[in-house]
DNA sequence: TTGTACGCGTTATCAT
DNA sequence: ATGATAACGCGTACAA
């Protein structure tokens, strides 16, 4: 079937021409006979032929690859950026490796060596659960990087960042619960090690400051950040803090877990309990109540974050930027 | 910052000795004292060195990459396939290109062209919105392909193939609500050119048939397989036939639209109209009424996937696999 | 145990 | 407008 790879050189051969003619009628250089051109690519077209490249890589030092490493594409959240991210990638000509690292350092530092050796032109590094010493030198041995929901600690000339203001929209949320007249609001925080929920607990402190609120380690709970890690948080809240009229959850996933929760120990939303989720992943539209959420547009999120590593490898040497992106209280049912 | 890419050169330099010993350093192979082995290995990690996979794969003629090709992994049903397909690639060392193609047959063959340029060494197709004749020559390029909910018009020795039995499990939802006294069941079927859509159609007519009911034009409706395709499908529906008392979705997404198309018309669910969705992608579990649906387990399916592709890629020349997943109705709430 | 020569498929350079 | 030759970085075959 394939046993033998046409090569340029079998192109050459049938054509009657040399190498160098038949590629550049393949890449449309000039310096050819538009005649013989033609000629060419049907030729080559007859054949079957396709340009290799990993030949031409190794040469021009240009793979049209780049890489995108995300904790879960099956979180939705992610496989909205995902999807944002393809599609420019695609509309530039470049192919994306998807990596998912499950969370697992190692399973990310293996990922980010792989790239390396697959000479990728850049990388778009998704929640990165590694500690600035482990990341610097992959920082430093890609050609370019965007960091989403990550800071960096120094600036670094070939590394942009995207951020969403975590801790101001979780902020927006406890002034909005506070000027509903709720007393008692507790936040389902996700993963100790990630960045963006610890962003979450500072907002949420912030928050509680403000509004002359206190804020006890009894009102902030743990978990996944999934549905299952947001109910059972929610259940370990409940019995800490019976009393509890309003949640604030790390992502639209636990919130809906926490939503679950309630509905176990018999709690109204928002009646009895207002619930506010962040990211509005298309879930929290087709829950019932509808949930309340810290809405970001992630399909955009993912586009910006690709548009920004295109910019920082084909771009004029301008400075990488730092995005930040303000999330919004997209008001629903459940607060 | 990485100007100079390191090479095996400059490792062999630093370490006085030939490019062989350094590759055989790294490569792990025998015929090398134990010692400068590790004393190369020390010094390559010094250097920061990292082997092409480029230049690697030009001569083994192995780039251990593989091609993951769907309509969109922001649908979470294809996101679930992603994960585990991505998972069990990562187990055996390979990466993973990833494409969205929209739905765009011009936009699946740009795709399947640039994989194939890229040598990657099989790809996971799942529901391809080409034509059998425009696959064809991708399928004979391509060192090994697996397609997902898609059929082979012929055997081809490197294609194996994994579905759904949709017809089957449009049968199972049909019979069922057949059994619970609903009288009058309608289809809200997906796009047009799906292959899957087809299957269920076909298996919803010869539900009809067994169970001794009709099935009218009027009876199916056509969407895009998205929340918002269901929802708009349903409001015509439900003016073409408005005393419907049962809906098969093409899939859960639909299955959520018609919901709330039941609740803007004012039909209780399952009272008035049951809705039995397909895929049971984790939403199904959320919704409220949460959504009877006929149940696949979507990360096992990517898993299988790959791991059929592995098998072609790696096996001992067995025939490829024509696996068929047979999904069960899993009774929730709206139905 | 270690090293040398060559080839993988392509493009860049310099010629004609 | 076209061609010959030398790279790109690495592994294979064979020689030492």
């Amino acid at each position: 079937m394939n046993r033998n790879r046409i090569t340029i050189a079998d192109v050459a051969a049938a054509a009657g021409v040399s190498l160098m003619t038949v590629s550049r009628a393949m890449n449309d250089r000039d310096g050819i006979n538009p005649e013989t051109r033609t000629r060419i690519l049907k030729i080559a077209e007859e054949l079957g032929y396709h340009p290799s490249q990993l030949a031409r890589g190794l040469v021009t030092r240009q793979t049209s690859t780049l890489g995108l490493v995300m904790p879960d594409v099956a979180n939705p959240f992610f496989a909205q950026i995902a999807r944002g991210a393809e599609d420019i990638a695609y509309q530039h000509g470049y192919n994306l490796f998807l990596i998912n690292t499950a969370e697992d350092a190692q399973r990310e530092k293996d990922a980010l060596r792989s790239l390396l050796e697959k000479e990728i032109e850049g990388a778009v590094l998704c929640s990165s659960r590694l500690s600035q010493e482990e990341m610097l030198p992959y920082l430093n041995s890609l050609p370019a990087v965007v960091l989403v929901n990550r800071d960096l600690s120094e600036p670094n000339p070939n590394v942009a960042t995207l951020n969403v203001n975590d801790s101001g929209g979780t902020e927006l949320a406890v002034r909005y619960l506070v000027e509903h007249k709720r007393k008692k609001i507790a936040l389902i925080a996700g993963p100790e090690n990630s960045v963006s929920s610890k962003r979450r607990l500072l907002g949420f402190e912030e928050g509680c400051r403000q509004n002359g609120l206190g804020c006890s380690a009894a009102q902030i709970v743990h978990g996944s950040p999934t549905t299952q890690g947001g109910e059972e948080a929610a259940l370990r809240l409940f019995e800490q803090l019976p009393d509890v009229d309003a949640v604030i959850a790390f992502n639209d996933l636990m919130a809906v877990g926490a939503m679950r929760a309630c509905l176990q120990s018999g709690r109204s939303i928002p009646k009895q309990v207002a619930v506010i989720g962040a990211d509005d992943i298309p879930l929290a539209a087709l829950t019932n109540p509808s949930l309340t959420t810290l809405h970001v547009d992630l399909t955009a999120l993912g586009e910006k974050a690709m548009t920004a590593l295109l910019q920082l490898i084909n771009g004029n040497g301008e400075p990488p930027e730092q995005i930040v992106v303000q999330p919004e209280l997209l008001l629903r049912q459940s607060a």
